[in-house]
DNA sequence: CCTACCGATCGGTAGG
DNA sequence: CCTACCGATCGGTAGG
């Protein structure tokens, strides 16, 4: 949780308010991110928030400086890397393909209950020229050299040649690769894509990044 | 160019106020692509557009009959198929690995005067929940038959065996893949990503689509 | 009668 | 944390 050094005319709070503030704060929080998935950044107002956090709006601008601010927070709070980071940590495996499912599954089960995900990444992109993923990818630098790390403690005998910053890009590319292409040639009227088209994915992947011949373990292709 | 079936009370009309009327359609259609691509949509007022268009506030509704009605517009004129479409019936090779290098090529140059393409499609999934995307990729069904078709008359001996819808759904993945995570990880003020951080996507692809030990052509990994 | 626009203004809402 | 507002601007439309 923040300081809440938004509150500018707060010097002295109980612990009690203190509790309530923070939990007025994450109230206002998830009604943002609720309305911002479903209506976009311009699309949604501070007096919908307001209504939908059950508090004047006025209210608002004692816990956020203005509507960029709520934003921001929104997307810091909600931004998939809560929990696609652990997962990548928790990742175990004997051998590279292990590692590579074991990950893909943690991450598609952490991600399942928010379908949405990618619209709050979209919405940053084009309504604030991801000035926000910046901070954060300066923010997530030790992070990810912390996932370089744990990356090179797996056996990579049977890898190709790939640099191992390469090797996360890449992998959460997949996951990237088929969410979008899934938007843009799913029919709503027709039947769906079957339900092992992300295997598709994972198993390219994996002919992709590993040596020559070698048959993967668990293949559907 | 669309028949003006917007300009409802128009029964007969001259040849040179056609064309004026077509001309100006065009330029307001430019305006709103460069100002929601950079503002967003709610973002960008009529007024911005009129005034980017050199018309009136008023004279947008004689093309248009709202807003949306103008978003729907930019979107159909500029969605990257119209490059990406023809790059892929073109493409030219004797094997699939020169056949993927080529096509990925004519679409990396056809799409390089437009870097926000991306915005576009980001725009009509937050803003519209996907409808003029499900509304083009039902009027592109017959495009995605001649395409798989191109697909067939390949020599796909070298292939593993994944059905050429996947194939194409992938190979255009993998731009998704690259942009987005290109976005994610990068941080302005580090030096940036090597020129040829595509070429490890295209050679995981390539690795991950075709068959056992053969060495690529031009690989670099 | 038409097309292509204008200046002015409608009812409501924006962030603060 | 609320009520009561502000300057400005929103998408869309009026008559001419």
């Amino acid at each position: 949780m923040n300081v809440r050094s938004f509150c500018h005319y707060e010097k002295i709070m109980s612990e009690a308010n203190f509790h309530r503030g923070e939990h007025t704060r994450t109230k206002i929080i998830r009604a943002a991110h609720d309305l911002f998935v479903k209506q976009g950044y311009h699309g949604t107002s501070m007096r919908q928030i307001a209504s939908q956090a059950d508090i004047a709006l006025g209210g608002l601008y004692n816990h956020f400086e203005g509507k960029e601010d709520v934003f921001r927070a929104v997307f810091l709070e909600y931004h998939p890397y809560h929990e696609v980071v652990p997962a990548l940590l928790a990742a175990k495996g004997e051998t590279v393909e292990q590692f590579v499912r074991n990950g893909v599954n943690r991450i598609y089960e952490a991600l399942d209950d928010r379908p949405d995900f990618l619209n709050l990444m979209f919405i940053e992109i084009v309504e604030f020229n991801s000035v926000h993923t910046n901070e954060l990818a300066r923010e997530l630098t030790p992070v990810q050299l912390k996932i370089v790390e744990r990356v090179r403690e797996i056996n990579l005998d049977k890898l190709r040649p790939i640099p191992p910053l390469m090797l996360v890009r890449t992998f959460l590319g997949l996951f990237f690769a088929y969410k979008l292409t899934e938007i843009i040639f799913a029919q709503p009227a027709l039947p769906e894509f079957s339900e092992n088209d992300l295997d598709y994915f994972i198993n390219i992947y994996l002919h992709g990044i590993l040596k020559g011949n070698d048959k993967l373990q668990m293949d559907v292709g």
